[in-house]
DNA sequence: AACAATCATGCAATCGTTTGCCCGGGTTCT
DNA sequence: AGAACCCGGGCAAACGATTGCATGATTGTT
């Protein structure tokens, strides 16, 4: 790419006033008070009577008064700033999440720092440290692939900055948590299979590290257990969400004796891959091959064969969750250590086509 | 969506030490020495001694000192926060366009305050008076649809904080902007289908709004002109961008005596819209008709039939391009007024399948 | 040896706001 | 009438870092 054109203006600018905003100090002058009697006039202080509350509070209007901001912030060693630190911007999945996020800290006057780890742990480390450089009050995180250990978040606690994590959750106790089960809507989902006739459902997990909890699998074996029916292993395959390492669990279910009938996906871009896959083996879906898979993206709609069911995962609802339950850690001044840790579940729910 | 599981686990922390952050005047007092001398002897400011400048660093480095930002944005006037304006996280584009931003925001030691206007006026207006009231240092944006004029951008100018639109850019002059150029890869993308054997192009165009400098239709005229062709005005449809909108429009091309054989699409989305109407309407796609758009969206990778050919509009490096030249504001003190407005022109590339 | 120049460091103000404490004058209570 | 109290408001410290200016110590110059 290249800078074709570079068009330049000269413009003779109104001799830019360099604008002074106006601040406490100068109403007090013009009032002839002090400093200090503005600021609780501004705060609609008791104490201070109702003539020079008014006086105060017309002429920080009149002088389109606004306090400042950063001073407040020195002041109050608060920044009035979540960090927020998700794997990318690029998946909808997130991009709805930082919806639900803003949209809380907004209503609380907050502001909302964002980092993208692009999954690298180095540069999700990199991000905590910078936001905790700029002295964010808390952090909200959905953990990159490469997160095995949370030590870089442990260090946020000896600056008593509260972290919480969501969707994306490290396995280890001590933690407070917002996430999304997807056990009883992976029941549902096997289930809807089965009613539909299947008798043999592959499942093609993710990556360990990002199945921590694992319910999809859990939820894949209950299902069969409701139905007396036993697993066979050899019907779970693997990819670390590559388009090549999807294609070769497929290719290793495809390559049974016994080929499943539908599958599992770990989430809609596998299950596109999936899909694209069979399609290419010449095999049909919907009458070889059923998929089902997790995440609902819209743009499945303007595919000619979508997964014919989609696990929503509701990430607005999550957004929104952990930035209240972050709320609630920073409003609460923990006297005597801090507050109990929280993990909050929400359901997921199995959308039909 | 209902919680239906609160966990919570009661733990004793290692009663939480308040641990306070280490500041300039414990190092000072440690040494025995005035703040003054430790701040320059931070700084390798030259007239500390070489012992002093030793010992301070070393001390400070062992009590894991970091300079308090609140209190240097407050002292300097200044956050190291760019204020960034979008649309909607959503689009792909958008996403990827944050990215550059960050990238090169970070280079600089700056953080980014990321601001949806969801295509609302009215919240733009009110991201923009947020971002004032935290007093980014520049603001970077790409206008909603719905905004018209740019009075509340231009407020911006008295507080000193210098903006920069790009890829959705107002018409207006006097103004520092980044855009990406669709005129030549329209020729291009124009000319291509008439390389492929296609008379009748028609065109769908977007709301006038987003239509400002209208590149895409100085281009398909362009490409008509240097075939010698006429262009008839009826194989130019609009839409709002809706999917109800844009059927109307094809709706529209479909029922000319002389139908378009082929169709340039204001953007992906509305390729999509496009091609599933044409199919519902039982015309083969790259038969009866061909589809070009512009965008380049990943997913269509997966569609039976995606648009045969797309324009790139490097997000990645309008974003970057965008914050270089926020910075190069922001680095020049404007003496005597500012800078002169500067205009970035990128070039598009038409994408073959 | 006296004085200047240089070097190393300290003092104190400053940024804008908040807040604990104090004070003067008026009212009320006993 | 003296003590206690309330009301309205001011004083000044504090937050952490930066920086112009002053000061003291050392070295160099003649």
């Amino acid at each position: 790419m290249i800078v074709f054109d570079t068009q330049k203006y000269a413009v003779i600018l109104a001799k830019h006033m360099e604008k002074k905003v106006p601040t406490i100090k100068e109403i007090a002058k013009k009032l002839n008070i002090s400093v200090s009697t503005v600021s609780r006039a501004l705060h609609n202080h008791p104490s201070i009577g109702l003539r020079t509350k008014m006086q105060v509070q017309k002429l920080a209007a009149e002088m389109n008064y606004e306090p400042n901001q950063t001073a407040i912030q020195f002041k109050q060693g608060k920044t009035f700033t979540l960090g927020l630190i998700l794997p990318n911007l690029r998946e909808e999945f997130f991009s709805t999440a930082i919806s639900g996020v803003e949209d809380t800290a907004f209503k609380n006057n907050y502001n909302v720092l964002i980092g993208q780890s692009h999954d690298e742990l180095q540069r999700e480390e990199r991000i905590v440290e910078t936001m905790r450089k700029h002295r964010v009050d808390g952090v909200l995180a959905s953990i990159s692939k490469q997160t095995k250990s949370i030590e870089h978040f442990e260090q946020l606690d000896k600056y008593n900055i509260p972290v919480v994590f969501f969707d994306r959750v490290p396995d280890v106790p001590n933690i407070h948590s917002v996430w999304c089960s997807l056990y009883y809507s992976t029941i549902d989902a096997v289930e809807f299979l089965f009613r539909k006739g299947h008798q043999r459902v592959g499942y093609i997990q993710g990556p360990l590290s990002l199945n921590i909890k694992n319910e999809r699998l859990e939820g894949y074996y209950a299902a069969h257990k409701n139905k007396k029916l036993p697993v066979q292993e050899s019907l779970i395959a693997t990819t670390d969400l590559s388009k090549e390492s999807t294609e070769q669990a497929i290719e290793k279910l495809l390559s049974l004796k016994n080929k499943p009938t539908a599958i599992l996906a770990f989430n809609d871009n596998v299950a596109l891959d999936t899909i694209q896959y069979v399609r290419s083996k010449k095999l049909k879906i919907n009458k070889d091959i059923s998929v089902v898979s997790y995440a609902n993206w819209p743009i499945t709609s303007y595919l000619d064969f979508p997964p014919i069911a989609s696990v929503e995962q509701f990430p607005y609802e999550q957004g929104s969750r952990a930035t209240e339950l972050l709320f609630k850690l920073l409003n609460t001044k923990s006297p005597e250590g801090s507050l109990p840790y929280e993990n909050i579940v929400l359901k997921s729910e199995l959308i039909v086509r």
